[in-house]
RNA sequence: GGGCGGUUAGCUCAGCGGUAGAGCGUCUCGUUUACACCGAGAGGGCCGGCGGUUCGAAUCCGUCACCGCCCACCA
């Protein structure tokens, strides 16, 4: 007996446990079945599960639970990301909490042992978490980016690159987080909004006292390493300048005035300084004119004078360098900024200071304004690698969903710039780059391979040292469509899983991961990675705003599950997720698809109560009745409707079918229907519709299973649908064909009308609900009393009628009457009915009806309309028309007949 | 500055050329033994504004407004 309540609590660990037990989840790459594959996007090995990871997994686990009950070989691979940054940082700041030594003075090997042993004991709160979510990955095969397979995968595609020459060292401008020290790849900084500054400076011109150039920045502090000002060429106020000289002030150097049409005469004050070591522009005009560089902030971000030598010849006031040295010298950029600030005001150069909004480069996730510095960093090739990832889009190998989102996705591969890779942290995937005494570099895939290299070129043994720096995390993601499978070994499942079908994931890492496993899977692979990329958008609050911990407004996915239970939480994500569009979410939305799971917990009893039970010889097709072939055949529709959702990816019209289909047909109709033939056990008809109503609702199981896992599986189990935990490899439905369902849909349609406008009419008078009527139909067909007779039993319970009967003569006083079809209802409500009432409500019919004739006549009236428009639709308006022509004088008689 | 998305019932959204819809909420009624996490019924909309195309526009085109996001030189 199931209990009155469903308990998921108490439920779905069992459930989850006896599924991940007999293997359920398993890919099985020994099947002829054809594969289905979707690889997880890897969250962080520090993480969490969040609102985020509870949509994009719920809908992973419903498409791959829907395939793998279709007959795939589903293979949904499991793994979690080193995560670099961010996992080196938690367990800094563990250290710290401890009271340890910090990272540095631990020394490198003890700190990645430190995080090694970190990763031991709390990596595995997420997969923890994602098997609450109900998630059916295939555990086993689970992965770790900084495994030995998947870091053999990084070192081989490191060193492929790095001698097909799309992997090289250089030095340029970099973005520099000074909190991590480290470069950071363009796409991890973000752009503030911030209030500033703009000082005008004057800068004296060599050779003539008392003349200035002007010139505006936001940024005073890297003055320091000013090498020129340009101006534009056309510029006429300058003209005469360019060529001259300028005297840097406080640093005393002789700085040419350039011409550079990077110059913008709008901007500023029209002249520009240029800091070539310090701001990607200025880099670029340093190279167009032989500028040196001179770098004055160092990694921390502090001014440094290492690279100003008071003997370099540009020098021309020595004297004025070392004053500034002096008061300068090792101050936080900020702190020099004020200083500088102060030091030119005093000296009567700080001519203007204006307020000034711009925008300001941030490390996403340091959070501290990034500082552009001349290093040496590892690059990779990004735009060679990008053109064939374009041009597999653009065939369609690889194809969006929604579509538009192939325009940010070209967009930013057309115009892409390379790939820093490098990162001066310790955690991660340390670059397979060998040093010589002379500096000579030997990639190589390990310290012995690049030692020959060393001693071919040398012709003797040297001391190699290894580069320090490891790779961006996302180097390694990039390759993880085939990196967990194996590669670089050729395993079988390489060769069965490589494509994937379906990359399900946020529009927020298009570039960073999406890109990036295009590009790499096509270089190494030849093939994309996968066919489909279905980018769902982001889960926010109810109110529309972004989650965030400031804001105070986060819902933690696993509370929500704790309180209504995975599939409530997994059926509102589905409910609520749109192709492409975000996710608003709330507490009271999954408190109330809840009440469904409940729904369907309470149909599932109320037919367990009246000995439904499954029967393996039941055959759809020899159904007799016209209630059970109408109920087989909307089950058909509704699978055929969830089927083509999921096929789309349009989640929310896959629970909406399921959810209708329950709900109204199957509960608020076809239960009610039932009910009295249920009552009478013994009869064939009972018999039959016990094994209908089986067979429905081992349809409405299966098809809710993918998105409600735990549930439909219990009740599954409960009901012996097959054995316990078999509803996760259950066949998907197939369309059955009931005989003569169009005629057993007409049926069911017209008694559900007639039963509703009797409820409609009653409760519009205020009968009471506890009052039986004789129902009468005037100028009914025969089949449609025939109709009513048949289902006298059910409308007995529904319509609270003791009778129908057909009415021919007066109408019996105190009558309402409702129109349907060729029949006119008749309820004989006298002590009930206010004649007022429903003189009025008959004329608010007929005024109805006949607003609606009118319109339609009017549209045939139109000549164009029936000479232009197709044969079809005429024809429709024309059968319309009769139609509603048809009610009027049936409205109007009625009211005739109340005088 | 460039690009993308949105604007339909109180809320969240579907519909994307031929009769304006759903869920939730609201209101009214209800102890009909599956379910009050329920049932029945009702009310509620110049489909953002303005133009255009069309026999016909929420739907297509143009334009404007507002909201959101992404990208882009910190003068």
């Amino acid at each position: 007996m199931l209990s009155k309540t469903y308990a998921p609590a108490e439920t779905e660990q069992r459930i989850y446990e006896g599924w991940e037990r007999s293997g359920a989840f398993a890919a099985r790459p020994e099947s002829a079945a054809a594969p289905f594959t979707i690889m997880i996007p890897p969250p962080n090995v520090t993480g969490s599960l969040h609102m985020g990871h509870a949509l994009t997994f719920t809908l992973q686990d419903t498409l791959i639970r829907w395939r793998r009950m279709q007959g795939r070989d589903a293979l949904w691979q499991p793994g979690s990301d080193h995560a670099g940054i961010a996992t080196q940082m938690v367990v800094e700041r563990l250290l710290a909490e401890q009271g340890n030594q910090d990272r540095r003075s631990l020394g490198r090997d003890a700190f990645i042992d430190r995080v090694w042993a970190w990763k031991a004991e709390s990596g595995g709160t997420i997969t923890r978490q994602l098997r609450r979510l109900g998630a059916s990955l295939d555990w086993p095969r689970e992965r770790f980016t900084m495994d030995d397979g998947l870091s053999a995968a990084v070192r081989t595609v490191f060193v492929a690159l790095a001698r097909e020459g799309l992997i090289y060292r250089d030095r340029r401008l970099v973005n520099w987080d000074p909190k991590f020290q480290s470069a950071i790849s363009d796409l991890e900084v973000e752009s503030r909004e911030t209030r500033g500054h703009l000082w005008h400076i004057d800068y004296p011109i060599e050779g003539a006292p008392g003349r200035f150039i002007r010139v505006a920045t936001t940024r005073p502090e890297t003055m320091l390493g000013d090498v020129a000002v340009a101006v534009h060429p056309d510029d006429a106020r300058f003209a005469d300048l360019v060529g001259r000289h300028a005297i840097l002030p406080l640093v005393g150097r002789r700085i040419p005035i350039v011409a550079d049409e990077y110059s913008d005469p709008e901007k500023g004050t029209g002249a520009v300084k240029i800091t070539p070591a310090h701001d990607f522009n200025d880099f670029e005009v340093g190279r167009r004119h032989g500028l040196a560089m001179p770098s004055v902030l160092d990694r921390e971000a502090r001014v440094t004078f290492a690279e100003l030598a008071a003997d370099d010849p540009a020098i021309v006031d020595p004297a004025a360098l070392a004053a500034s040295r002096a008061a300068l010298d090792g101050l936080d950029r900020y702190a020099a900024r004020k200083q500088i600030l102060a030091m030119l005001r005093e000296a009567g150069l700080l001519a203007d200071e204006v307020a000034h909004l711009h925008q300001v480069p941030y490390g996403d996730r340091s959070g501290v304004p990034i500082e552009p510095l001349l290093t040496t960093q590892w690059f990779c090739n990004a735009s060679v690698l990008a053109k064939p990832a374009i041009a597999a889009v653009e065939r369609g190998d690889t194809v969006f969903v929604p579509k538009q989102w192939e325009n940010t996705f070209f967009a930013w591969l057309r115009d892409i710039e390379p790939w820093c890779i490098s990162r001066q942290l310790w955690w991660g995937h340390r670059i397979p780059a060998w040093y010589g005494p002379d500096g000579a570099v030997f990639v190589a895939h390990d310290a012995a391979e690049a030692q020959a290299a060393a001693h071919a070129q040398y012709g003797h043994e040297v001391a190699l040292s290894q580069d320090e720096d490891v790779l961006d995390t996302w180097f390694s993601s990039a390759l993880w469509p085939f990196s967990t499978l194996g590669w670089p070994e050729k395993t079988a499942e390489v060769a069965r899983y490589y494509p994937g079908d379906v990359l399900v994931t946020g529009f927020d890492i298009i570039f960073f991961w999406v890109a990036r496993m295009m590009m790499m899977g096509l270089h190494f692979m030849g093939e994309v990675p996968f066919r489909t990329v279905c980018i769902h958008g982001l889960v926010r609050d109810e109110r529309g705003q972004k989650m965030s911990k400031s804001k105070g407004n986060v819902i933690d996915p696993l509370a929500l599950i704790e309180k209504f239970g995975a599939d409530a939480l997994r059926f509102t994500i589905a409910a609520l997720t749109g192709p492409g569009r975000d996710v608003k979410l709330s507490e009271a939305r999954v408190e109330s698809y809840r009440s469904f799971v409940t729904k369907l917990w309470n149909a599932a009893r109320f037919a367990e109560m009246n000995g439904v039970a499954p029967d393996p010889g039941f055959d759809p097709a020899s159904v007799r009745s016209p209630l059970g072939r109408w109920i087989l055949a909307a089950a058909n529709e509704a699978a055929a409707e969830a089927g083509a959702a999921l096929e789309s990816y349009r989640f929310n019209d896959y629970a909406a079918a399921c959810y209708r289909f329950t709900w109204n047909t199957f509960c608020d109709w076809f239960l009610e229907f039932a009910k009295p033939v249920l009552a009478q056990p013994e009869t064939e008809a009972a018999a039959e519709l016990r094994q209908v109503a089986a067979h429905v609702l081992g349809v409405i199981l299966r098809l809710l299973h993918p998105v409600m896992p735990f549930v439909t599986e219990e009740l599954w189990d409960r009901f012996g649908f097959g054995p316990d935990y078999s509803l996760i490899r259950a066949p998907w439905p197939e369309a059955m064909a009931p005989a003569d369902a169009a005629a057993a849909s007409a049926e069911l349609d017209w008694v559900i009308r007639f039963i509703t406008e009797i409820r409609t009419v009653r409760a519009e008078m205020n009968v009471p609900p506890g009052t039986m009527t004789p129902v009468h139909l005037r100028d009914a067909r025969p089949e449609t009393l025939a109709r009513a007779e048949a289902w006298i039993e059910p409308i007995r319970r529904m319509a609270r009628a003791t009778e129908v009967s057909a009415l021919a003569g007066a109408l019996p006083a105190g009558s309402a009457q409702a129109v349907l079809d060729e029949a006119t209802i008749i309820l004989p409500l006298a002590g009930f009915i206010d004649i007022e009432a429903e003189l009025a409500r008959l004329r608010r019919e007929v005024e109805r009806a006949g607003g609606e004739a009118e319109k339609l006549a009017r549209k045939l009236e139109n000549a164009d309309f029936v000479r232009r428009a197709p044969e079809a639709v005429v024809e429709e308006n024309r059968e319309r028309l009769a139609g509603i022509e048809a009610e009027v004088t049936r409205l109007q008689a009625a009211l005739a007949r109340l005088g």
